[in-house]
DNA sequence: TATTGTTATACTCTATAACTATA
DNA sequence: TATAGTTATAGAGTATAACAATA
């Protein structure tokens, strides 16, 4: 790593700032699941949206949007290019809105998503007992708000 | 907010993934974060090596970059604008590396950085019980192994 | 008037590669 | 050989502003 990989060889005083942590855990978590997508050319906002449309097909990408906090000026792009791979279909619902629906190919995309999305989740919080990760998720929620 | 806030009228199935909710809880705190310095002029990475300086006088900017996780090739510019700013001053330790220090500038930058951080911190972790931030702390801690 | 989708654009953070110079 | 610092460059995510079409 030699570089940008997280230092514990020596105390600091942001070690006490829970914002501080959370954001590094989170880096931590995030690149690794970014890599675990690699192999399936998905970026990890394109696997989450692949999910949500599984979840919730014919959801308009205003809604999936919404759910993820993803601006629709950042979802226009974003869908695009998962229409152009031929992972996900439109289909209009009125003059203004399209429903997205997952292709036989989308559907693929979207279990290796998931695979990658479990094996990141083993890695990191496996090493927790059920309580603490439910004490984690309760944590969480709460600091959200 | 319209757009991009957190959207907590729908469930999803990314709602169990600790993942996804460390990474949306660490969003929310870091977007206040950087609004919160935005009345100093400050980004979160420079904020965050203003206080480290602080706390580590005559590190290294290599140093530094390895305490945060920030890799030395985008340590050079942030601390080269710092410098700019006459924030830090580097003085050589020998031939290839130099000490940072605040200048007053810097130290009253950092003031106002720390004031920003625990405002952020009141805010978001403030809800929490003593013991319930230790146990964030900890269960934060595991994660990063 | 409000919402959907879009384009253009900019900023923050991160990443790799390649280079100089010093140790 | 390894480390410090630099430059150039790219990618991912997010932000605002403005627009057309539709509700």
């Amino acid at each position: 790593m030699a570089d940008g990989g997280a230092n514990r060889g020596e105390s600091s005083p942001l070690d006490e700032l829970l914002g501080y942590q959370l954001r590094r855990a989170s880096s931590a978590v995030m690149a690794d699941f970014a890599q675990g997508l690699a192999r399936v050319e998905l970026k990890p906002s394109e696997a989450t949206v692949l999910l949500l449309i599984e979840n919730q097909p014919h959801a308009t990408q205003s809604e999936i949007g919404r759910a993820l906090g993803i601006k629709r000026a950042n979802m226009a792009p974003l869908v695009a290019s998962l229409e152009k791979r031929q992972l996900v279909e439109r289909a209009p619902v009125d003059g203004r809105s399209q429903g997205l629906t997952l292709t036989e190919l989308g559907a693929e995309a979207a279990r290796e998503a998931r695979g990658a999305v479990e094996a990141n989740e083993v890695k990191f919080f496996g090493r927790l007992s059920l309580p603490q990760r439910e004490q984690l998720a309760t944590l969480l929620a709460a600091v959200r708000g």
